[in-house]
DNA sequence: TTTATAAACGTAAATTTAACGTTTATAAAT
DNA sequence: ATTTATAAACGTTAAATTTACGTTTATAAA
């Protein structure tokens, strides 16, 4: 099959497609942010600290593929999930000619099936201490976390790393993870506040002070209909 | 070939991987922000309208392909051109599983081969004039100008738009388009003209006007000074 | 009763944004 | 020669936001 609306000479060759995964959570008790890495059994590169992929199937979508395989390590769905970049140097894979399209989800670290992260040999890294990755994978995590930032900075998307009932000190300490770099405290508490988006509990979390941290919620309805008038918010 | 890193039987099916171009020019003379459009030739979709594609080649990248494609419609190289977004959901196309890698790129209209667009059965539709277009192509679009609008605002992206000699009324202008929205012009001057990014010259430009407006220069290398610096700029 | 400490609250100066009005240069009309 | 029309260029001020801090509070443990 040649393609003659180009006037050079080209082909319609097939060439085998596979999304990989960078797969963020927030480990509370740590306070880092974190990602899910797995180590490869096959060749190529068996033995070698990877992110989570697989090859997009004959009739199934990228995101799909992408959705799938964060659901067979994590057991989660509906889960935030978003493009991050289609990379298709030549050279990226030293076997076959594979594009990757990568993507990055955003996971509440207390609900995935931690057996199902076991039996796959993978395990949670912190973002400032990831091993050597086959590839581009590392190339992909950067990629990845600037994209994460630029998101946060417009858009509420760090409660999807958060358990449903947070604390302002979690949600504050989360965003410093992610933007990597101290934020002052107090402004950012008038902020987050700022916005109405936060539901204050009545309960409070005393894990980590005497006084206790009152717990809030994010009111995702109120965001959902802010969204669709077309505010405009800025978290950082 | 099958995956075994993937507990879930998958395969590894080979997949066709084309490229779109969403070509962004802009007419200093009709004051519009324009795409560029071709009349396909051949099946499927014959006689109707659409990005400019191809097939990527078995060894060329994506951005590659886009690039090859580019350079053979107007002639230009060495273009701000950008991933745009992987479009692969099963039924975009009629025929075969093709999945397309979007590219946006920014030209200067005054500097583009016109008898390369004549050649092609191609030309030039105002954004808000796009007519019907093949498969997913429409959506291409939308996303595209929403990721320019977007980028223009941090980056100084505008100038690949314009020649390099432009006076502040055409910048003013093409902004306007860019953000479709009026912009209040006494402030956008002052911003723009605080970032320093813009050399005065002597000359004028009278076509528009019995005073005549200065030409500018955008000073590139300045730009990547602050940019290597981590200088952060908001043009609106 | 005191102490230590995380959590919560508060304030004021500096900067930026938004919304306007005014002046200038010049070709064309009178 | 003078007036007129008009795009281009310049200027001002109030409001909103950001930045950079200091202070108070609740509570368990000493």
């Amino acid at each position: 099959m040649i393609d003659e609306n180009i006037s050079t000479y080209v082909v319609a060759e097939p060439i085998l497609v596979a999304v990989d995964n960078v797969i963020f959570g927030f480990d509370v008790e740590e306070e880092k942010l974190k990602v899910l890495l797995f180590k490869r059994k096959i060749e190529p590169f068996a033995g070698h600290w990877s992110l989570i992929g697989s090859f997009v199937q004959p009739h199934e979508s990228a995101v799909a593929a992408s959705s799938r395989i964060l659901t067979e390590f994590t057991g989660l769905d509906d889960v935030f999930l978003e493009q991050l970049h289609c990379y298709s140097s030549v050279e990226r894979d030293p076997e076959d000619r594979v594009i990757s399209i990568a993507y990055y989800s955003l996971i509440q670290l207390g609900n995935h099936r931690k057996e199902l992260v076991e039996k796959h040999h993978a395990g949670w890294f912190a973002i400032d201490e990831i091993p050597g990755l086959v590839v581009d994978h590392k190339q992909m995590v950067g990629d990845a976390l600037s994209k994460l930032q630029e998101k946060a900075r417009r858009r509420p998307v760090g409660f999807n790393l958060l358990p449903s009932k947070f604390t302002l000190p979690q949600l504050f300490k989360l965003y410093q993870e992610i933007y990597r770099q101290p934020i002052d405290d107090r402004n950012f508490r008038k902020k987050i506040l700022a916005t109405g988006l936060l539901t204050k509990l009545e309960t409070k979390d005393k894990t980590s002070s005497k006084k206790g941290a009152f717990h809030y919620q994010f009111n995702k309805a109120k965001y959902l209909k802010f969204e669709t008038e077309g505010y405009d918010i800025v978290f950082h």
